[in-house]
DNA sequence: TCATTAAATTGTT
DNA sequence: AACAATTTAATGA
């Protein structure tokens, strides 16, 4: 299980920020340890914490009154998440519930606050972030009823790298095809057929619980 | 370290 | 949805 320090590392807004102020972090954040199917956030609490998540996956969910779900968005290791909600200081939007066992960081409000003064960097990570995020959910809007599923799977491969712009060479996505039929919204079996059809193109490796992106614009852009 | 078994995951119908 | 095949994890010699 990945540390705290590994998301820090790995994170670009830290690369500028003096030893004392990557000290002053560090110590504010509040490391917490979920079960699979366990709720980081509830819809409603008050956003008080920016998170991110430390290892482990996570979904954003929307429930409607029907007790129907539906998952916005997948939040892989090393995103982070929540801003929107505690820059305006309203409540949680979302659900936010771990799929697999999973570790979260949670910074206060007073130290976001406090890094928005004084750090350049992470006003661009947190400029950056806001903006890729309202392209996804128009992206998302558009499309995802209309495709087909395996464009529908691409997208979501995409979106899930999408958030580790800089960090790394991380193009493994640990997730078994069940998980990915949740997030979808598509039966196990279908996503295997379209798991199959992407690997023959060749935009990415399926492995035992493991999915390795070759071709991430390929598969933005599947089936457009 | 290797072999066996159980559990989880994936491919196919 | 059900079943077979494959991979991983666990157990014990």
């Amino acid at each position: 299980m990945r540390s705290l320090d590994d998301l820090l590392t790995t994170s670009p807004w830290t690369q500028e920020l003096s030893a004392e102020q990557m000290q002053r972090v560090r110590s504010a954040i509040i490391v917490r340890d979920l079960q699979p199917g366990c709720y980081a956030c509830h819809k409603g609490d008050p956003a008080n914490v920016w998170i991110g998540v430390v290892d482990g996956l996570v979904k954003m969910v929307a429930i409607s009154a029907a007790g129907k779900s539906a998952t916005f968005a997948a939040l892989p290791a090393n995103s982070w998440f929540g801003e929107g909600s505690v820059l305006k200081r309203e409540a949680r939007k979302y659900d936010v519930i771990a799929l697999r066992e999973s570790r979260v960081a949670l910074m206060p409000e007073a130290t976001f606050f406090w890094l928005l003064d004084t750090s350049i960097p992470f006003n661009r990570f947190i400029l950056t972030q806001l903006n890729e995020r309202l392209g996804q959910f128009m992206g998302a809007f558009e499309h995802d009823r209309l495709l087909e599923p395996e464009a529908r799977v691409a997208r979501a491969l995409a979106n899930m790298l999408h958030p580790q712009l800089y960090p790394g060479h991380e193009r493994c996505i640990e997730l078994s095809q069940d998980e990915l039929g949740h997030l979808v919204g598509a039966s196990r079996q279908r996503i295997s057929q379209a798991l199959q059809v992407l690997e023959k193109a060749g935009m990415i490796k399926v492995e035992y619980r493991m999915i390795e992106i070759l071709d991430i614009d390929g598969l933005r852009g599947f089936g457009a």
